[in-house]
Order: C-alpha cells, then sequence, then structure tokens
DNA sequence: TCATGACTGAGAATGATTATTTAACGAAAA
DNA sequence: TTTTCGTTAAATAATCATTCTCAGTCATGA
C-alpha cells in the first residue's frame, strides 16, 4: 500500500521554534501573536513564514487550526477532540473541561445527507477578567 | 423592568427588502451574496449599506449573524437556536436538524469560571454536490 | 563542488469588512 | 411653504487578516 498523502515536511529551526511557542501557552493565539512570541527568539522571521507554517502544520495534523468566531483564526498545539469557550468581550479562546459527546455525529449522521466529518462546539461567554472589568466600566 | 438594549430601528426599504431576500432562502447567505440578491430589486444598492444594516438587524436580534469557520461571516433570518452543518468542500452553510442539547450549557456552567451566554455546534462535512463531483474528479 | 528543490523573508496583492464623507430624505418647527 | 435637524444611503477610502510572489538561501545528495 503506497500511500504517500503527506509530503513529509523537514522539521526546520522556525518550524520548531513555532510548534514550541505554540506548545507552551494553554491559550489559542492567533498567527500574530504567535508572529510576536516566535520573533523575540527569532527576530528577523517574516509573518509570511508563520502563517505559512501554520497551515502546513495543520494540514499534516500536527497542530490544530480553529476557525471559531471572531476575525482571526487561532492556533492549538493539543489536537485531540476538546470544545472551547471564546469571551464575547476581549475574544479570548480558552479550552472547554466539557466531555466531548460523540454520538453528536451518529445523531447528525442519521439526520442529514451529508457525508459527516466532524463537529466543533464553541460556548459563547464572559471571561472572569471581562467580568471584572464590567463591573467597574458599568455596561460600556 | 425597562430595559431598552436595542435601540429599535426603522424599517427603511433597503432593510426590509434585504430581510425579505434572507428570509427567502433557507441558505445562509454571506454578505455579498445578499448584496448579488439584494441588487436584483435595488440596483443602485451599496454593499455597505448591506454590511450595515445586517449588523444593525443582527444587534436587534431580528436577524442571526453566524460566525462560524470559513473566511466570511453568513446570516440567518431564523432566530431560534438550531445547529449548523459546513461543506468542508465549498463552504455552504445549511440548518441541521438535531435538537439543541439545553444541558449543554449547565454542564459548561459547572465547568469554567466564565458567564456563559450561549453555545452553538458546527458540524463539518461534504454536501450531497460535492461528494458527486469527489466521485468524478477523484481526489482533487 | 555543483545541481536541485525546499524554504525563508520581504513586501505586494487580495478579499472581507469597517469607517468616513457627502448627499438625499422625511418629519417637525418657523 | 420653507427651514432645520436628525437619520439613512451611496460611494469610496481605509483597515485588517491572510495569501501570494519572488529573489535569495540553505540542506541534501549525486
Amino acid at each position: 500500500m503506497m500511500n504517500a498523502p503527506a509530503p513529509m515536511i523537514r522539521l526546520t529551526t522556525q518550524r520548531q521554534i513555532i510548534l514550541e511557542e505554540l506548545a507552551k501557552v494553554k491559550s489559542h493565539p492567533t498567527a500574530s501573536e504567535l508572529y510576536d512570541m516566535v520573533r523575540k527568539r527569532l527576530p528577523r522571521i517574516g509573518l509570511g513564514t508563520v502563517y505559512r507554517n501554520l497551515e502546513l502544520m495543520a494540514d499534516n495534523g500536527m497542530i490544530l487550526k480553529l476557525e471559531v468566531g471572531g476575525t482571526q483564526k487561532r492556533f492549538d498545539a493539543t489536537t485531540d477532540p476538546h470544545y472551547h469557550i471564546r469571551c464575547s468581550c476581549c475574544g479570548k479562546v480558552e479550552d472547554m473541561e466539557v466531555p466531548v459527546i460523540d454520538n453528536l455525529v451518529t445523531a447528525a449522521a442519521e439526520n442529514c445527507s451529508y457525508q459527516i466529518l466532524g463537529h466543533h462546539v464553541e460556548f459563547t461567554g464572559v471571561c472572569p477578567d471581562c467580568q471584572q472589568s464590567q463591573g467597574i466600566n458599568a455596561i460600556q
């Protein structure tokens, strides 16, 4: 069985550092947040390189690309399935400690003619930080 | 109980037609798809007007703004809670005939310190149309 | 060493969305 | 009726995230 789907990418310095910086945080940084983090160690790296490699690593299943609400995509070093919550106030995204509902997909498959590949649950809420500053600044 | 959150907007011709065109389809068009639809009846309307009014109507709870995966936001005339499925091939978004899981929010609230406002489930899959053309064009 | 192809950095280009400016419109006051 | 004021629209400029292009660089293997 000769299947060579993913072209096996080389682990360059840039890729390694991007990966390390992503794994270092529990948040789910955007490409430009990651760019800022990586630049502290590789000051000459380009934003395009960060985008290009995040995309590549997501295609290779090494990381997760989160296409959640908000204007920017976010990235996650943890690839096993889990849900997220996004603060509607500051836009921050965090992991949700709620068990993944496997039979959602089964139930879904029975009710539609799509070939279902997966699902994602995104909660919306106000994070502790923003709750506090809302208390201070009123509704704003 | 004096809560006046939504400033109550006037229903201008443009707004009415945008609303009618949105309600007319079961799909969840993007702003520019809607722009094309509306332009058939109001040839002189601007894209900015469509954006502005969709935003306004979403703020007023008259329509739903879907911040799902993909690059563009999508809009939905049905405001009661339901889930969606997005075709990973063509990007189309459709309603999902799966009951909304109310206690997801309850379960979530117990497990995190956010003030939870809501949740959304997005399935990913391949729509019947794309399944067919994939069969023809192989993996592509 | 040299050739080849993968990879990078810089910056231009693109596409979606938002902001700004100006003009038109409608309701109420003069 | 005319004026004035506030709301809205259209056009267009600006912004932001992301992707593309390209010339130069690096790793690898003949």
